[in-house]
DNA sequence: CCACAACGAGAGCAGTGCTCTTGCCTTTCA
DNA sequence: TGAAAGGCAAGAGCACTGCTCTCGTTGTGG
């Protein structure tokens, strides 16, 4: 029993320990990480590493996932601290972004480039729309509550391919108004990652955060929430 | 004379060759390509590449830049052919993404993730704001006639930082109005970015430039233009 | 015409992802 | 309790990578 846990344990811990120093490259190579050089840190051979990760890419998989999680939990951690769905969006917002400051090159390998022959499994669809679903139940709330701004519906054929999904994550709100707030998630996702990426440089270098916070209430005014 | 330039014309041509080469592994490989395979396709040793480039991050290089110069000649030449400033913002935006779809991994390649262990050298700063400037200049000449939306002027640290920058591009142009520029700017590259990184998958399959175009025009009323 | 620089090829170094074999040691079950 | 089974780590090995160095060759300016 205890005996038979003791493995299991064992190589759970060994998991873990593989994905943190996996990570703590993740932030010298990036996606390229040589699962070698883990393999060294932890004094122990490559072929061993492999007992854990049949592939490069499953460790890549891992991270992922664990990357995913991480933002969506900080976003959803600092949602559940404000109480106006506007509180609530700049929480998140923020929330997503510091995570992403202190994580760069998790944020980039969920955000950035998909990784040259990497495709995404099915386990990192649901952790992928964490953030994004954040957003949506903060606006559909605000539009129960009736403070998002009235806008025409939606047409043209896109439409057809939108209104199921909002029916299905958020019903009772207008596709329009999930369509804005998907307008709205990519705004702030090009926020970060421009930011994170480098391309601010030589423009906002110091008060990023006041910058990103423009950018975040421009974002909540295009989703249709009123300031 | 004639003989002088065979030399150079050749070197010319074989640079050519080498990035056009380069050019359709990126499309395989991603970042990460690999310069013998490159060298292995044109029929010659790995070693008589570095004659032309100094390393792989310097082909990577000349291809950054040419990317950013390709999407901005694309966003450029469609934008002439506009005759209002909301054409010309929508023809200029179908084009960038238009041109991204054409070359993923080009588009990739810039507003992706950047290249680990890579630093842009300086040669790629004027380029890389091509598309970003046009925008202004858009919105510029729209502000110059009276079709941008009146809205309070920026407030904050960043707006210091901001307004130096908005008065050396477009002079005359509130810092408020550029900052909106930018933040339609993120929204756009971040639209475009989702689409081709694959976090579009399961929601907008067949319209996508139906999509697009609505979120064009949301970033075009966040940047002040009068639908 | 000739010294020189540009050039291509090949060998070589240190590193990579991944596989396969070998031996150890824990778990499991008769 | 003892033996079969299977998880596990290690090492060798394969084909590949970026990059450097050396060595002949070939085009070129003085």
């Amino acid at each position: 029993m205890s005996a038979a846990n003791l493995r299991a344990r064992v190589r759970a811990e060994m998991t873990e320990e593989i994905k943190s120093v996996a990570r703590r490259h993740l932030a010298t190579d990036g996606a390229n990480l040589s699962l070698r050089a883990v393999a060294r840190d932890l004094g122990m051979a490559s072929s061993a590493v492999y007992r854990y990760f049949a592939s490069r890419d499953d460790l890549l998989t891992a991270l992922i996932i664990d990357a995913y999680d991480a933002v969506g939990e900080a976003a959803e951690q600092a949602a559940a601290g404000a109480d106006s769905p506007l509180e609530r969006w700049l929480a998140a917002g923020h929330a997503a972004r510091e995570w992403a400051v202190a994580n760069p090159h998790e944020w980039a390998l969920i955000y950035g480039s998909p990784v040259p022959g990497y495709a995404a499994p099915r386990d990192t669809v649901v952790p992928a729309t964490r953030v994004l679903l954040l957003l949506g139940r903060t606006i559909a709330e605000a539009y129960a509550s009736g403070v998002i701004v009235e806008r025409p519906p939606l047409t043209g054929r896109f439409a057809e391919e939108l209104e199921p999904i909002a029916a299905a994550y958020h019903p009772g709100v207008p596709a329009r108004v999930i369509a804005d707030t998907i307008a709205a998630f990519f705004q702030i996702c090009g926020a970060i990652s421009f930011e994170l990426f480098g391309q601010l440089k030589n423009s906002v270098e110091e008060d990023r955060r006041g910058f990103f916070d423009y950018q975040l209430r421009a974002a909540a005014t295009l989703a249709g929430l009123t300031l």
